[in-house]
DNA sequence: GACTACCTACGACAGTCGTAGTAGAGGCGA
DNA sequence: TCGCCTCTACTACGACTGTCGTAGGTAGTC
């Protein structure tokens, strides 16, 4: 069947990331914003994208001004949880510990992130 | 353009885990291992996912006896890598730190887990 | 009023994915 | 040998995605 509702692709993802990173947007200024991180896509792709996003309940729009604009209705938190775990199931069989794993290892963290993991695991460790 | 060539459908992810977990296997005992956990594709489903495996190359194929045998060519750890560094880039920025943060609020360890990550944790730190 | 610039609506198109049917070859038991 | 079973090769097809082009409205400007 493949009922895959909550499915973001990933060119619709870098549209609702503009939409979280600069707030409200008209077509344009989300334009703008892609090209400035080098997606060079046409005007009408991201009209396009945004419709889509609207169409899938990730975004709405009302046309105040002379543009619509365009607003994230989901939070990045949000899809950003769904996406770990559709990769947890996916690969790690839903268990979050092998992934934090490798990503410690594999991954190059700052004294700060180090820090602020320490507590976090302390944290852990004396609720449990 | 989108050339994503690194990329395995969900379906084709599927039955190289498969591939993984089984070993060398042809298309009926791969049939088996799916609908063991509830995936009740056709035979001729499951052929063509092999088929399009051995395209992109993440897997190959030969004939010993009666049935094709097939292998896979990739790893589960580069796979993993791959998908894991897709997600950074597409919702963190390719940052690690945030993402192990959130898996660590979010999801449950175990005790010998909170170990396991604590020991890590100390290494990098007196790494850096 | 006509020109220009910008916006939206809609259609299109190719590539990918998930899913599967059909035709035909090869082996094996009756 | 005949028929059946299983396997492979091919084809198909709809949904989804990424990407745009064109047509047509609207609003200032000369």
């Amino acid at each position: 069947m493949t009922v895959r509702q909550l499915d973001l692709g990933e060119a619709e993802l870098s549209v609702l990331r503009a939409l979280w990173d600069r707030g409200p947007s008209t077509v344009r200024e989300v334009l703008a914003h892609l090209h400035e991180r080098g997606r060079l896509v046409a005007y009408t792709t991201v009209q396009t994208l945004l419709t889509r996003l609207e169409t899938k309940r990730f975004a709405v729009s009302d046309k105040s001004g002379l543009a619509f604009v365009y607003r994230a209705k989901v939070s990045r938190d949000r899809i950003t949880k769904s996406r770990v775990g559709t990769l947890l199931t996916q690969l790690f069989d839903g268990e979050a510990a092998p992934l934090v794993l490798q990503l410690i290892k594999s991954e190059k963290f700052t004294p700060k992130e180090i820090q602020e993991l320490q507590s976090l695991i302390e944290d852990l460790d004396t609720k449990s």
